[in-house]
DNA sequence: GTTTTATTCAATTGATTTATTGATCATTTG
DNA sequence: CAAATGATCAATAAATCAATTGAATAAAAC
């Protein structure tokens, strides 16, 4: 009995489904930050335990996340470093070409200040201004997912602590800012208060996502 | 009101639902091919008509193809090479972690030669060896999508013509062929026949779908 | 070996998604 | 302008998915 075309697709789709719920949206771009258990992906996630525990199942039906039980959590990681493509991929793709989540994207920083947010840096950008050593750079993740894993050379100053860090930023260097990823929001509200104390500052704000979805090292 | 994070996600899983159905995924297979009318779709995915044009708005909407009336057909096609990145990621991770799908594409293939059959080629190993001038490229796809576009320099010998177009093809030089994607048997039915006559014969199985995913030329 | 903690399972309910049908709309042809 | 063609829309029924609850497991702590 043959496979039909049908049936691959069928199976392929899993992938996709797996793809197609915001929670487990959410769930993975916990993950793209630090592996974490049950518990705290719920947390993060605002949903029950049960609930993000199915939601990750499916998550792992689809092959997008493995888990590992350490006493008596299950630890819940990224397959690998494709499933941060797949995710950077759809996220082009949407503010590409969905009016929606343009309108989104703009909505959510311009708060109060509209035009004063800098555009922010590519990638590239970042990675040359790094070799020249001509920039501070800034983790404004919370303390655990900068240990988790962090851009070579960042230094770790949360958003929550940040104003309690001010006397060791530099203030003759450009700062970069950079936290999750696209619909993070620490490194725009960390820029700001910067900025309105002075310093210079720009955002790489495609943040962690990016950097490893492009297969670049991280430090410890 | 500032907009939350999870707004943005949940619109970002458009996208992944999009992608989360396997009629979806084939009339994306279809248009990585070429670009085509409701009616051509349709007929190619064994969808109705209505219930084609339904999808293919679902995909519409997600950002994943555009639509442009030409006369009373209406024409849609992907939005861009993006699109096609996606699908191949998703290929490769179903592939690498979904259990059923290495099942099922073992058993797409060897229907009774499994052991005759050589691995496929990479992209890599074909452009080296097209580079080199080594081998003769043949696209075993029907004549309208090899006409929409095709590898530089191949050859079109659709597989339920090849019998006949034996007389044209050399016999002192490797022949590679390529087809739709890794879902698709054209390049296997042709290579099967070809080695049964005698000639030599290996498979780029990846086809199209991965050439164009990677952002390399078609010629016309 | 019982209790505690972290997670999964199973059953239920409500919400979405899907395929189908027939009607409608836009464009071209006669 | 009427008829034909290609596609979309609207309404329905069936299938699937999501969140909730409470029970069941598995490992660790007591």
């Amino acid at each position: 009995m043959p496979v039909s075309r049908q049936e691959l697709f069928d199976v392929l789709s899993q992938v996709g489904r797996a793809l197609g719920s915001g929670h487990r949206l959410a769930l993975l771009e916990h993950l793209a930050q630090k592996h974490a258990p049950v518990e705290e992906l719920a947390g993060a996630s605002g949903l029950s335990i049960a609930n993000a525990s199915q939601h990750l199942q499916h998550l792992r039906r689809a092959g997008l996340v493995t888990a590992r039980r350490d006493g008596r959590q299950m630890v819940y990681r990224l397959t690998d470093e494709r499933i941060l493509r797949l995710l950077t991929l759809m996220q082009e793709v949407a503010e590409t070409h969905i009016a929606e989540m343009e309108r989104l994207m703009g909505r959510l920083f311009d708060d109060d200040d509209a035009g004063e947010t800098l555009e922010p840096m590519t990638r590239a950008q970042l990675q040359r201004a790094l070799e020249q050593g001509e920039v501070t750079l800034l983790d404004v993740r919370p303390r655990e997912e900068y240990r988790a894993g962090h851009l070579p050379g960042a230094l770790n100053a949360p958003v929550v602590e940040l104003e309690t860090m001010l006397s060791a930023l530099p203030r003759d260097r450009e700062i970069v800012a950079y936290c999750r990823g696209v619909y993070c929001t620490f490194s725009h509200d960390a820029a700001r208060l910067l900025r309105e104390r002075g310093f210079q500052v720009r955002r790489y704000q495609a943040g962690i996502m990016e950097w490893r979805a492009a297969g670049l090292p991280l430090a410890e």
